[in-house]
This record gives C-alpha cells, structure tokens and sequence, in this order.
DNA sequence: ATATAAATGCGTATGGTTCGCATTTAGATT
DNA sequence: AATCTAAATGCGAACCATACGCATTTATAT
C-alpha cells in the first residue's frame, strides 16, 4: 500500500531528502488524505497502515516537508486546531463548522483580483491564509430546528 | 488612568458583567493596544500600570470578553502565536512580517463583495479570519540588500 | 450592613509540541 | 559486499501556553 503510493508519487522524492520508511509513511497518509491532519491523525494513519511513526518523528518530518515546500501547515478556530496537508500549488481556503469542526474545502478564493491596503505602504505580501467559519448543512439544520 | 479610560468608555461596561479592577485593568489595556496583544503581553502592561492581573486571570477575562463579543481572538504566523484585540465591529485584518513578526494592519477587506463556493453547499458562512504575510517594509530593504 | 454568587490568587494539571541523547539506518565510499 | 558517517529515529523528558481547582476575596442585590 505504501509501495504503490510512493510508484504514483514516481520519482517526486524531495531533493536532497534521505528516504525512510517513517518519512514514506507520512507522505503516504497525506497523500490519500481527504482533509488537512493534525499531527496525532497522522500518526493515528501510518498506524493503521501497519508502520507506526511516533509522534515526535512525525513532527519532525512534517517540519522538513514544511521548510522544502512539499507541506503546509494551516491553524484552524483561533489556533485551537494545528493541522497539514500537501501543497498542492493551488489556493485551496477551508470553512470551519464551528459547531462540529467539519472541514469544507472552498474553490475560490477572494485574493485572486484583491490589492491590499495596508498601513506600511512597502510591505511586500508573500502568500495568506484565510479562514471561513459558519455552520455546516448539518449543524445548521440541528441547530435551527 | 485607569478611571480616565473607565471614564472614555463611558457607560458601554458589557452587560451583565461585574466591574472589578482586574477586568478595568484589561480592558484598559486592550483599548489603547495599537495592535493585537497576547494573553503575556496584557499581563505584563497591567503590571506596567501598576494594576498587575494574573495570567490565569487575563485568560478568564478574554474568555469572557470573548464571549461576549468584546474581544476577539485571532491566531497568526499558522497559529504560532495567539492575540487579542477588542472587536471593534469592522473589518479588520492584518499582514505580519515573517521576519521580524511586525503586524501590519489592512484597511480593506477581500471578503467584502465574494461569494465562497463551498463543497457543502449549505454552509452558512459566518465570519472569516484571513492574515497576509510578507516582509516589511524594513525587512525586505534589509534582505535585499 | 449582610448575604451570596461570582471573581480572583495561586498553585497545579494538561495537552500539544519540541528537545536531548543513545541507537539505528540510508546512502556514499571503498 | 563491507564499512563508514552523517542524518534520522525512538523514547523519555522538558517546555510553554492555557485551563483548572479550591480557598479567599469582592461586587452587587437585599
């Protein structure tokens, strides 16, 4: 299982990145995730993948990923909630149900045509982070009937 | 001082809320906070006023100004650090530099005419937090150099 | 003035994340 | 293929921000 996610992953190893079966075990769970993951839900994956990583390694893996740009980390309800995925190289924003944390991925995204206007004239913007909070379909019709 | 902001606030103590000088101190802090300010930070400009208020104190008090809707909680740099500022009932958002961590306040707002296109179609969007980062004004001369 | 529910002080617990160091391992070199 | 070495991991402990528990104090209603 591993194995056939690292042949479509194909020779995509990142540069320079000494390859175990740990960091393999990561890149797989991220690569089948249908959401972000907090570090404990991907530990919980290469779990039940048969290959446990241990959390302190697997924080150390998401960090390298971080720093070669294969992964992002994005904090979600006021940084309650710290989770991951792989960059994908496309905006890609989520709405929060506040109510059950249900996570909503977002096809568009408001920053596309935006020119910020800020206070110090010269900063240069590198990249955002935007969160939608709400009330999932779900919730929403719980809470108002 | 204390009494002068007491006084600038007027009568809008948030309803059903007892007065005690811990929450005046707080308060008074955050309102003549020229930026977002951490639970240590709130800490520390008490003590500077000479009104010090505990930490597990100022933790109490913005849960409750939160809840409230006196305060507002926002997390940047992906949830590395987390702030506080009164909800002043407008927009508001903010571009921190990666280097130097400076906030740097935006005086608009992308959301303002954008219609999300959710994978749940239901969802009920009811607000939003998005944070800009970039280098600064004096980083980005300093790096570049 | 008194009663009482709520707020605070202060020490401790917690939970997510990081760190230290001994051991193991990937990949280079022979 | 065997060996070497820097890098990665296991595992426990440290760490930090935040939350909690309970005795004491305080704001407000009576």
């Amino acid at each position: 299982m591993i194995e056939r996610d690292a042949a479509e992953r194909g020779s995509e190893w990142p540069d320079g990145m000494k390859k175990t079966k740990q960091r393999e075990a990561v890149l797989a769970v991220l690569e089948r995730a249908e959401k972000p993951l907090c570090a404990a839900d991907i530990r919980a994956r290469t779990e039940t993948d048969g290959s446990l990583v241990r959390l302190s390694t697997v924080y150390r893996i998401l960090e390298i990923l971080i720093k070669k740009g294969v992964a992002v980390k994005l904090s979600i309800l006021g940084g309650e909630t710290t989770v991951y995925e792989l960059n994908r190289f496309r905006h890609r924003h989520y709405a929060v149900c506040v109510s059950c944390r249900k996570i909503v991925s977002m096809d568009n995204c408001p920053m596309e045509r935006f020119v910020p206007k800020l206070e110090d004239g010269d900063f240069r913007v590198m990249g955002h982070n935007l969160e939608i909070y709400g009330s999932c379909k779900d919730c929403d019709t719980a809470g108002s009937r």
